[in-house]
DNA sequence: CTGGGTACGTA
DNA sequence: CGTACGTACCCAGT
């Protein structure tokens, strides 16, 4: 490689004839997003462009495609490339996904119809070539070889995406034993089997370089055909006409008229944000990663236009620093330390300004009028303060001491109200998406800070670090705020009066954690780890030896092959071991093994369930989950570590563990309040479909009125399979239901399904209508909007795969009603924690499982409470329906479900 | 040790 | 060929 850093480099890229290779280096299987887009021909493609970029640092870049399989050559030579078979279903549209990353990339594109992209490359690298530019060109397609020169290397895909061989004259000559110019000669007498040119029989690589070198090029060996003896020669007069045509084909087109010259395609940069959301969709992780620390590196991106005075504040000067500085006009603030499970710890505080001046300092390090001031300043709601992801820091100053008041912005709430499909909101990943500034590293969150800083003083190394951090924040507010206030001022509302207040109230709730019968849960387990036990000792016995039962690998061995029972549906690695399928093969076959399986994932789940409850249990006796609030594209929460959202209720075994969630000290008993069928609420709501509305109205049990309405039945007469089935239609409409999946769960036929939603869409026409009007608005507006405004961006209902576009479709159904209900039980939470605070009660509220909120009953509480949540929850929001909401309490969770 | 794949719990 | 999540485990990669 030169290093030459005068002399241009043009790139040029053959995108189809290399997406191809890529797809069939690597296999379709592993490579495909969870709405079962291939990518493996993007990401091959992609791939070889970044080493390309990283190996060859070219200056200028091309990528040229065949505009269609028809050309100037299939006019003149109908079977040209005729054996080539139609691509496989895979790689289609793979090619459009190609052209996206380009775009992104911002690397320019080039056809030309009639020819091929061979014919664009060739154009492109004489003017380059005669312009002074050095030229390198890949493409699988070997007739790129005939422009090869010293100033003209040939990149050659090899196997794998990363094997590229550099094709110079000399290893080009090596090779076929002729130099580049005289390459199309050798091509035209020996053929080329991919383009179905056949050329002389017999006569190979070896045998063409000898009578080229011999008679001075093919018009030579042409010429003096007669004087060649042997097969070979026979062979050679026989098929002449072959020759001159393979010559005619393979001549490369040097003179078209293109719309940029080489010095056009000069690569100037990035649109990081489109890289982003397509490598989001892609989700292609590994590779941006390594796209981003290529081009990171080579493109630094400028810190400039503000200025950090930064300074590390000692002991008994911080008070004087805040009172100067963190006033009237906010402050970013970025906080190190451990969080997490209610509770946490501050290393170090940052605090920026927006003028320049920012400062540090060590909250364990305060005298007692730093402490006081601090304490002042965090809890003073006249004082503005800009935070990245408050949740977890309000704790850490919870814990410390501190309260909390007067973030005006929470940056990371804004990122997910603006974006709520991305994968995280790093700030790191922020400041670079919304203020081109790289964020060097991330300030570790056990505030070991340990990083050196290009000039400057290793000791403060890391706190400037942080102070960026909250100079990045304070600025990313600025931004975020402008993209929010786009819509006209939903958005923003949603920031601040929702998002913002809400973040605290689940500050609180993740604080107070729930209690946990521990010796109960000890107990559970050991009952359960004997029931895993028996049912593997009955699942080895009856296979006659030992085996893993929860590896499906093994499972499907013995299931298939060794005991012969029919295949289940097909999966990636085989065929499903899932329950769904056990239970079929049970009742089919009877087999005893799968009645051992079964209980087995029962009870192994159950168990597995209880063991993660027992190690989340802090010193306290209490669990605290982390109530995540960025997660869910619809908006609604997510709970982890653990997961309270999912702990079983639907069968009386899995309810025992919600009994190990109890009442804690001081404390009478636990309620829970949830809303009836929200979501088929929200969905009359919204389709303002009479007869729903009316359904609801009525008091009666929803599914049955409707039930009693598809079938022409009295209420009183519908019966349960009428109301199961209605009950399921009912509930699947909000995800985008089809008749084939109707009837697939009800296990009745796609024609009895059909009948089905044909008659209930008789009855709740609106219903319909509605469904088609949200897909229509999302694709015309690119997003759908819940009660509140809430976006979620849907680009993928535009896009030319279907697939990807009916996945769309049915987000599309299902978020505004699932978003809107996330909306509401957040708008009722606030509510309820105001009324808690003004009515002087001391019960509280602990979790939210989507339409459920779970309170902790203060002695005597229990009917103010219970009032309260009941107004509360059921005023959260105006619909044309109303709002019910059922109320339950006792000793624990499970007793006090209703 | 990480990540994909499978399976399964909830709303 | 029904949405939204989180977790556990296996297994093949590193």
């Amino acid at each position: 490689m030169s290093d030459d850093v005068t002399t241009p480099r043009l790139l040029l890229l053959d995108g189809h004839s290399l997406a191809y290779r890529a797809y069939f280096a690597l296999p379709v299987d592993n490579f495909s997003t969870h709405t079962g887009q291939a990518t493996n021909a993007v990401f091959g493609f992609t791939s070889m462009l970044i080493n390309m970029l990283r190996d060859e640092k070219p200056t200028h870049i091309v990528v040229a495609f065949d505009v269609s399989r028809h050309s100037f050559r299939t006019d003149k030579y109908a079977d040209y490339k005729a054996t080539r078979s139609e691509s496989p279903q895979p790689f289609q549209g793979q090619v459009s996904l190609i052209k996206e990353v380009l775009e992104a990339l911002r690397i320019p594109v080039v056809e030309k119809p009639g020819y091929e992209a061979d014919d664009v490359i060739a154009t492109l690298a004489t003017q380059a070539r005669e312009g002074g530019m050095d030229v390198l060109i890949s493409s699988g397609d070997r007739d790129a070889f005939q422009l090869a020169t010293d100033k003209v290397t040939i990149l050659y895909p090899g196997r794998g995406v990363s094997d590229v061989r550099r094709m110079t004259p000399a290893a080009i000559e090596e090779k076929y034993f002729v130099p580049p110019s005289r390459y199309r000669d050798k091509a035209a007498l020996v053929g080329e089997t991919s383009d179905n040119l056949t050329g002389v029989p017999g006569v190979g690589d070896k045998t063409a370089a000898k009578w080229i070198n011999e008679y001075g090029g093919l018009d030579g060996v042409v010429a003096q055909a007669d004087k060649i003896k042997g097969k070979a020669g026979e062979s050679l007069r026989a098929h002449l006409a072959e020759v001159l045509r393979n010559y005619d084909l393979n001549a490369l087109v040097c003179d078209l008229e293109l719309p940029l010259r080489p010095e056009d395609a000069r690569w100037a940069g990035w649109d990081r944000e489109a890289v982003h959301q397509l490598f989001d969709a892609l989700e292609f992780r590994v590779l941006r990663e390594r796209l981003y620390s290529y081009l990171e590196a080579v493109e630094p991106e400028a810190e400039s236009g503000f200025d950090l005075e930064a300074q590390v504040l000692p002991t008994g000067g911080v008070a004087a620093w805040l009172t100067e500085h963190a006033a009237a006009a906010p402050v970013g603030v970025a906080v190190t330390g451990t969080f997490g499970r209610g509770t946490g710890q501050v290393s170090g505080i940052a605090v920026a300004t927006g003028g320049g001046p920012a400062a540090w300092f060590d909250p364990a390090a305060l005298d007692e009028t730093d402490e006081r001031a601090v304490a002042a300043w965090l809890a003073d709601p006249a004082r503005p303060k800009v935070f990245h992801d408050a949740k977890p820091i309000l704790l850490a100053f919870r814990a410390h001491g501190w309260t909390l008041a007067g973030v005006t912005t929470d940056t990371a709430l804004a990122a997910y109200l603006a974006k709520p499909d991305q994968r995280g909101y790093d700030l790191t990943d922020l400041a670079l998406r919304y203020l081109k500034r790289e964020l060097k590293v991330d300030a570790p969150d056990d505030g070991q800070l340990t990083l050196s800083f290009e000039g400057v003083d290793e000791d403060t190394a890391a706190e400037e670090s942080v102070m960026l951090r909250a100079r990045a924040t304070l600025d990313l507010a600025d931004v975020l705020i402008a993209e929010l206030s786009q819509d006209g001022g939903e958005s923003q509302r949603l920031l601040a009066e929702l998002e913002q207040p809400l973040s605290a109230v689940l500050a609180e709730m993740e604080s107070q954690g729930i209690a946990a019968d521990t010796d109960y849960l000890s107990e559970l387990e050991s009952n359960f780890a004997a029931e895993v036990k028996s049912a593997q000792q009955g699942a080895h016995e009856v296979v006659g030896r030992e085996f893993n039962l929860g590896s499906p690998k093994q499972l499907q061995e013995i299931l298939f092959v060794e005991r012969g029972l029919p295949k289940t549906k097909k999966i990636k690695s085989g065929y499903t071991t899932d329950a769904d399928a056990l239970q079929k093969l049970f009742t089919d076959t009877g087999d005893p093994v799968l009645a051992h399986l079964l209980r087995h994932r029962d009870v192994a789940k159950l168990k597995s369930t209880v063991d993660g409850l027992l190690k989340s249990t802090s010193d306290d006796g209490r669990i605290h989950t982390t109530f995540n609030q960025t997660v869910a594209a619809t908006g609604r929460l997510s709970s982890t570590d653990p997961n309270l959202q999912n702990i079983p209720i639907r069968t009386e075994e899995g309810r025992r563990i919600r009994r190990a969630f109890v009442v804690g000290a001081g404390f009478e008993q636990l309620m829970t309040a949830d809303y009836s069928q929200i979501e088929m609420r929200i969905m009359a709501h919204l389709s303002e479909d009479v007869a729903l509305i009316e359904a609801f109205n009525s008091g009666e049990d929803f599914h049955a009125v409707t039930a009693s309405s598809v079938f022409h039945v009295p209420l009183g007469e519908v019966n349960a399979d009428q109301r199961r089935k209605i009950k399921a239609m009912n509930y699947g409409l909000a995800y985008g239901l089809s008749a084939f999946g109707l009837s697939n769960q009800l296990t009745i036929s796609t024609t009895e399904a059909n009948a089905l939603m044909e008659e209930y869409f008789l009855r709740f026409g609106g219903v319909r209508d509605y469904l088609q009007t949200v897909v229509n608005q999302a694709t015309k507006d690119g997003y759908t909007a819940t009660v509140l405004g809430r976006r979620r961006y849907l680009p993928d209902l535009t896009s030319d795969n279907r697939q990807r576009q009916e996945m769309a479709k049915r987000m599309a159904l299902n978020a505004p009603i699932q978003g809107s209900a996330a909306d509401i039980m957040k708008l009722a939470m606030l509510k309820v924690d105001a009324a808690l605070t003004s009515s002087g009660l001391t019960s509280r509220m602990l979790l939210q499982v989507h339409d459920e909120l779970v309170f902790e009953v203060a002695p005597g509480e229990k009917e103010p409470l219970e009032e309260l949540v009941r107004r509360e929850m059921g005023a959260a929001y105006p619909l044309a329906v109303p709002l019910e909401v059922s109320v339950g309490t006792g000793r624990d969770w499970n007793g006090a479900d209703h």
